[in-house]
DNA sequence: AATGAATGAGAGTTCATTCAT
DNA sequence: GATGAATGAACTCTCATTCAT
């Protein structure tokens, strides 16, 4: 009985969640202005009618994408959960996970489209940032907060403490890729930057260091 | 004689600044594909057809503004030149004109606009990191280099640390600004995050701590 | 159900056919070139979105006119089958009905606008050509071939004498007719032709003169 | 004297003759109302001013084009002028190069052109007709009657005559040429229309038939 | 709920023409 | 006479949206 009440209901949603997976990819392909409502239902495979049916209008389409891949983003945070005792080895394997996720393509261009949008509609901006780096820069100060409990580091202000190491890890990265200036870095270049962003964090933050200490 | 040798010219060259100054100023409000031809004409005062006899579409309009902000962009770019003989006081000042800079409306909605175009084509993000970013980064290495030859700092790779530095300042109210979080910075907030840039670059590159040093 | 299913089909070719007949006749009043799509919409009666629902573009509509008009002139080019048995009076009476067709206003506008486009497409000129003086020729010559198997002419070269009698019957006229020097000829204009080129063509191709046979 | 005041007259016609050539080129290739007077004057390597100063609108510099185009072919159609005593060979040499002149790529593009235009002004196409079909069959008429008063031929109506000997020659390449149903025709091509139009013009028109003759 | 035809506003672009220099 | 900048109307075509079926 509740399978088939909630049969209509289901597909309906289905339906919804495939029309958002073309426009989110149609809006990617071409920003949202230049994404045309008949190219997603072209592409979809529907009319255009059936379009409105679930959306008002295009700019309802796109804030429902907006509002799903803030979904996603904030899923996707979690890459500022560490497990790792050994804070080196955590900010590391942390740097790694979070990088290749937003330097892929994929996350890219949902910011450059998001971002663009941002201006006339804050709301979205704010949607996205709130998700997105807002949530992440506060779950690695956590962590953060958590290793100088533990006398680990050093950090009289996690919060910043974990938007420099953000900083240090993505910013070269993260502009070059933006401005399309690099395809998708492959595993290797993110180490690299990873590593050499690690150093510089524990050299301002880490413990005590241990000429300092052999000297006491 | 000359003057009125370049008379024409002068004032050909003249108008085309004019256009791009209006078409600027649309893009930044409308981005690429939502701006139209006709809205700049009727903001310069004159005929579409006279946009067409300076520019011959609307995407070349787009490219002569994209040079014209890369060439800004580029001198705006000294800001990365520091003349302090004191680090400290040349890396500070150094971060707060280039956030005061970078996080202003008009670097950000010129940012905005291009990153999204960036997408579709990769020359005009080639040309706005290459003027930017990659720019700026250069001269603030060559600073470091010169500050670790005279012992000031301890740099083993200054064009990294360059982007350590950049990425210490700018990075979360860069993303909020982006994101349009939060309205242009106050100068005090700008001096907040490069106060605690410098704290942590100089952490971590800055000579041996004096303590430890006298310690031994 | 059948009528009820093929409804929308119907309405939708119904819709086209009355599409093509009004760019038909904006096409011949004013070229291709200069016929709009405003012009047609606003004689249809319709908008111009609706214009480009039914034909991808201008070209691709007058391609289909041309289409149209091709299968329209070979069937009319049935004038060119013979029933009479008697070869003076078939011939005169096909020449007749040949020439009230191609040289009526409606054959020629659409010949003029057809061969002017004939030079940037030579497919439309192609189509054309087939399906009217090369079709008509080809039934012409089987006329004559038949009467030649009967003995009641000499044709070593049945297409290439078809070829000569339509030369015979409408040079003059239609080179006045395509230059807009005359209008449309009265059928005594045409009875005039006809009958010169019957009379020049049955001296030249009729069988043995009657002078030769009497002298026999 | 007279040269010098002369000189800027002669000027302006040869400046004259050089935007009709150009104008000529661009009609032909794109049809009147295609045809840009911006493309003209760049051809030109001049102004569009410049070509207002010279006529007063597209209008008037196709029609001068017209002009000096049914100059040329009135000049052209000396080759209805036929030298020969024997009435054979005068023929046919005057049927191959009149062939070669009106299937010419060059004729015919200008036919093509100015018959599109004959439409909307009946004025252009009178021109055309009066200068070449219309004086060129006349002088054919005229070498016609002459032969008919030596009795090497038999024609009651010259005019006619000279129209049906044209119509023999050209109609087959004529229509596919106008079609652009095939490229200019060799000289061999030419040969064969022509001799069989003689041929069958003589059967029809030549001196009492030899077997007639013979059998007196 | 799905369709797809219809719409009309508006996009980018071209053009013949004018006019001050 | 030559120039070329300016114009504004008109062009082809696209789009988001609506609505009857």
């Amino acid at each position: 009985m509740l399978d088939i009440a909630n049969k209509p209901k289901l597909d309906r949603d289905t339906r919804r969640e495939a029309i958002l997976d073309v426009a989110r990819d149609v809006f990617l392909e071409e920003g949202y202005a230049s994404a045309s409502m008949s190219t997603i239902a072209a592409r979809l495979g529907g009319s255009k009618g059936t379009l409105y049916n679930y959306f008002k209008n295009k700019e309802e389409l796109f804030a429902a994408y907006v509002v799903r891949h803030c979904a996603w983003q904030s899923e996707a945070m979690f890459a500022m959960l560490a497990e790792d005792e050994d804070v080196h080895r955590a900010l590391t394997e942390l740097g790694r996970t979070y990088l290749s996720i937003v330097l892929s393509d994929f996350s890219l261009r949902n910011f450059r489209v998001i971002v663009a949008e941002a201006q006339r509609s804050p709301a979205i901006g704010r949607a996205f940032y709130e998700s997105g780096p807002q949530r992440g820069s506060r779950l690695l100060a956590d962590f953060l907060e958590q290793a100088a409990a533990k006398g680990q580091l050093r950090v009289p202000d996690p919060l910043r403490a974990a938007h420099q190491f953000i900083g240090l890890c993505q910013n070269r990265l993260m502009k070059a890729r933006l401005c399309n200036f690099m395809p998708e870095p492959t595993p290797e270049e993110i180490d690299v930057e990873v590593i050499a962003a690690v150093e510089t964090f524990l050299a301002a933050f880490g413990p005590r260091p241990a000429a300092a200490t052999s000297a006491a």
